[in-house]
DNA sequence: CGTGCTGTTGCTAG
DNA sequence: ACTAGCAACAGCAC
């Protein structure tokens, strides 16, 4: 389940497997992503480069070599995992990248899998980062941004959404997911249908604080999770945390018994306490 | 067999 | 300009 913490995670592991490392070779299995495999281009500029940095930005990861980057997005069910082969090519697998420091260590392929293939692969050079289209819009990470609740507050005050969706909406956060949206709002015991308008600084303060706390926790759970990102059976690199209403319909709330509630909002389901996290007014 | 859900997000139509 | 809805796809529960 990519959401931030995911990536997050994911980001590291593959950068502390593949920085400094050379790109040896990429494979191709399927080209149909979210948008073609820009295949040419990577064969043409990622080939043969060394990796210098992978970093994060929102849910995308950025493969940077001296001039050029790879840009690797997993859209609702992708992953990286790396083997010590080219094997197992399975069902899913549409992408298989090679990396090798030369002499000392095997050789590490990292391969891309995709069932529903709404992921993304993207390439571009380093002079055009400040205007690459996928990064254009996208608000501050949550993690980094030090007034997160003073930001998150004042652009609430002219949308006319539900504060759920608010959070969900990359123009003014990036990697909120819908889980991670969920258990935020319980936290915060904030009705997530409550219009953003009407929640107060105070109730923004706190929201940011239990957003901070949620990611910043199931990163740390990953982080331990992750030591079996590289293995030669394919174990998945994604974990889970501990959720309180996300998926837990009909359940009782963990803080007051009362049954969670599912609603439909913007075409994705909703999970919420109707006792503590009150009305939506 | 359908039918309706699922971790994302960008395009389109109001 | 702003917002809701949908499509891209495969798999799974019922």
């Amino acid at each position: 389940m990519p959401e931030l913490p995911e990536v997050e995670c994911l980001t590291r592991a593959v950068r502390d497997l593949i920085r400094l490392k050379r790109c040896e070779k990429a494979t191709f299995f399927n080209y149909k992503l979210r948008r073609p495999i820009p295949v040419d281009e990577i064969n043409r500029h990622i080939v043969g480069q060394t990796i210098t940095e992978v970093k994060r930005r929102a849910k995308y990861i950025l493969v940077t070599t001296t001039n050029d980057t790879l840009v690797i997005h997993l859209g609702m069910t992708g992953n990286l995992i790396a083997y010590d082969t080219p094997n197992p090519i399975l069902k899913h697998t549409h992408a298989i990248l090679k990396f090798s420091d030369g002499k000392k260590g095997l050789p590490i392929y990292l391969h891309y899998i995709d069932p529903r293939r709404f992921g993304l692969f993207h390439y571009l050079p380093n002079k055009d980062l400040y205007k690459e289209p996928l990064f254009a819009n996208l608000g501050p990470e949550p993690l980094e941004m030090r007034n997160l609740s003073n930001h998150l507050w004042y652009n609430s005050r002219s949308i006319h959404k539900p504060i759920k969706n608010f959070i969900m909406d990359n123009k003014f956060l990036v990697g909120v997911g819908n889980i991670y949206a969920n258990e935020s709002l319980y936290k915060a015991r904030i009705h997530p249908a409550t219009p953003s308008q009407q929640l107060t600084k105070e109730q923004f303060k706190n929201l940011s604080n239990q957003i901070k706390a949620t990611l910043r926790k199931a990163i740390q759970k990953g982080g331990t999770t992750i030591k079996d990102f590289r293995t030669t059976d394919g174990s998945p690199g994604y974990f889970s945390i501990e959720l309180n209403v996300y998926g837990k319909s009909g359940e009782p709330c963990d803080r007051c018994h009362t049954i969670i509630k599912t609603i439909r909002q913007a075409g994705r389901s909703t999970f919420f306490c109707p006792l503590c996290q009150g009305n939506p007014h």
